[in-house]
DNA sequence: ACCTGAACACCGTTCAAGT
DNA sequence: ACCTGAACACCGTTCAAGT
């Protein structure tokens, strides 16, 4: 009866159902990544920080990949919502918002080293992952969708938008990856500048062309 | 005395002082990863293949670290050999010069993809791998050099040759590195072709921009 | 339903010992 | 000089058992 009570009335510390455990196991890998990176990331460690045995997780994950696949997938969404509210915050008649969403790209990958490198770094087999590949594919989709709205006020030329896009896709992933392990050979520019200089090259180049 | 004669004229199939172990260990390693995966790659499992023990290793490498870094070193120097002919054997008023460089590079990341995945896929610090990131470098300037005499003989635009290096470098990068983990949205054209396109715009664009 | 603990088959690395 | 074998401190995953 007591014990009933304390359990409805106040949150135990160490109760025996967790409850949010999923979301607590998910936020513990990011911290071990953002400490350690994606290689160093382990159940159980995972398990120890939030105090949980090792196996505990399997309640809630098929297995470890199905974990970091779930952090990928998550990074993919946030990624999508910037590209979101940068489309949605640009002027109507901006000619340069695929620069800015480059520069966003590149500065999500800096803000948060933990999702990109799960996201881009891991060897993960999308075919498996079916909701990574869903939001993966939504994430460059807004870069097509800018890239037809550039073309619609005639400030793009007329080349195919899935092509224009899957180039810009890659430039600024290269560049946000590179940038963020210092592979880039010289970094004259920070990698948000290089990414908007590329872009726009692209852009002229594009335009000029066909 | 017979003994000596025998190791002194066939060469032992299975002698204790291996000999050329440390290349054994590192073809083998190859092996390991072109049938599952940097990320897979074990000692133990290599020591196996090579027929010695797990420890073996320790005698020609600090540690998996260094092993691994030594084929990236190689995969990168690889790279450069490849550019370097792509360079020699291109007419001196070819305009086209960086665009068929861009297309070597996704060939050979094609052709070798457990030394691209080395290169480009392990979390290898570089500071602690001085030839890894002396080779890296090396491979990177041949597109530099590039750069410079399509400046020379005009047909490229006067920008900091270094920077148009890094933006098309992660161009090519990212084409390369997403194209073969088939993580490139649409695939509507071939990787090298995809390469060839956007180094064509970042040209243009270039040379008009600025 | 949710979690634990022991068990299994693996890892990288060290080190004394063998040849 | 080069390699082995046992040992150590780790892994992911399974499964019977506990609450």
């Amino acid at each position: 009866m007591l014990v009933l009570l304390a359990k409805a009335s106040t949150p135990q510390k160490r109760r025996y159902h967790h409850g949010d455990l999923e979301r607590t196991l998910v936020a513990t890998a990011l911290d071990v990544i953002h400490a350690e990176g994606v290689e160093a990331l382990t159940l159980r460690r995972v398990g120890a920080m939030a105090g949980v045995s090792r196996t505990a997780l399997y309640r809630h994950f098929d297995d470890k990949a199905a974990l970091v696949a779930r952090i990928a997938s998550d990074g993919f969404r946030l990624l999508r919502e910037t590209l979101v509210r940068v489309r949605a915050n640009a002027s109507p008649d901006a000619g340069d918002t695929l620069e800015v969403l480059a520069a966003a790209h590149v500065h999500f990958a800096r803000a948060n080293p933990s999702h990109y490198a799960t996201m881009f770094g891991s060897a993960l087999d999308r075919r498996k992952h079916p909701d990574l590949a869903r939001q993966a594919d939504a994430a460059c989709g807004e870069v097509v969708g800018a890239i037809r709205d550039a073309q619609r006020r005639g400030a793009l030329g007329s080349g195919d938008p899935e092509l224009i896009a899957e180039v810009m896709w890659a430039l600024t992933f290269g560049i946000a990856r590179l940038g963020s392990s210092s592979q880039l050979p010289r970094t004259a520019l920070p990698a948000e500048a290089l990414a908007v200089q590329g872009v726009r090259w692209v852009s002229d180049g594009c335009q000029m062309g066909v």
